[in-house]
DNA sequence: CGCTTTTGACCAGCGC
DNA sequence: GCGCTGGTCAAAAGCG
């Protein structure tokens, strides 16, 4: 897993190691001030333009600064549902505790594969699936199902792409990989990374071998 | 029999 | 203020 962490990044290290096209995890290092993500912005236009996909994540930890970002993110709480719904059910308001925004590195990347659901060594469990608004194809949450591992994952298939899927991790995992990773790592291999240029990432050729 | 997937509904944030 | 969009939950179904 060391392997894994090190991919993933920390956007510490600055790829300089190699000016080909690297892998595109679009490190952290938020801004600190959560702005909304991926809202709305191109998302579709993946294809050309300038390397950054998702923009920012967020991910900073410095919640020391004093600006703690807005902790509404944790729906339940009181959820001030009307007495009649909660009858019928008890509403969503299932988390009261604020999961205390721990730092929450987002990583995400784009492989070339037929299937969604990469091998990564890791159990996820999908809790939803929602269609977006400029793919064809839904986007699926999975969660690690490890206890105390709090890793959220989503898949999407490009609707341009169809050979495209991101993928985008939420979190670290805090326990070993539970098969041995070298499926992963042969994923790692044929991860495609397109940095903006259309020109280059053709080069991935197949991953059928 | 246990766990995972499926699916509809709900909720919060943002844009208009 | 309303509507849209995205993210999550939870109940039921499905599968090994």
């Amino acid at each position: 897993m060391e392997n894994y962490h090190m991919l993933f990044g920390t956007s510490t290290q600055p790829p300089s190691s190699t000016t080909s096209n690297s892998y595109n995890f679009l490190g952290a290092a938020g801004g600190g001030t959560s702005s909304s993500l991926m809202r709305d912005h191109d998302r579709g236009q993946a294809g050309h333009s300038g390397g950054s996909f998702f923009a920012e994540l967020s991910g900073n930890s410095n919640k020391d600064g004093g600006a703690s970002p807005p902790a509404a993110a944790v729906r339940g709480d009181s959820s001030a549902g009307p007495a009649a719904a909660e009858a019928d059910r008890p509403a969503v308001a299932g988390k009261r505790k604020g999961e205390k925004k721990e730092r929450r590195p987002r990583y995400a990347f784009q492989t070339r594969s037929q299937v969604d659901i990469l091998d990564d060594g890791y159990r996820w469990r999908k809790y939803g699936q929602k269609a977006v608004k400029n793919n064809k194809f839904p986007r699926s949450y999975y969660r690690c199902t490890h206890q105390g591992c709090n890793v959220k994952k989503q898949v999407q298939r490009l609707s341009r792409d169809e050979g495209v899927v991101v993928t985008t991790y939420e979190g670290t995992h805090t326990h070993p990989i539970e098969k041995s990773n070298d499926n992963f790592e042969h994923i790692l291999t044929q991860m495609q990374i397109y940095s903006g240029m259309g020109s280059n990432f053709s080069s991935s050729h197949n991953m059928f071998h």
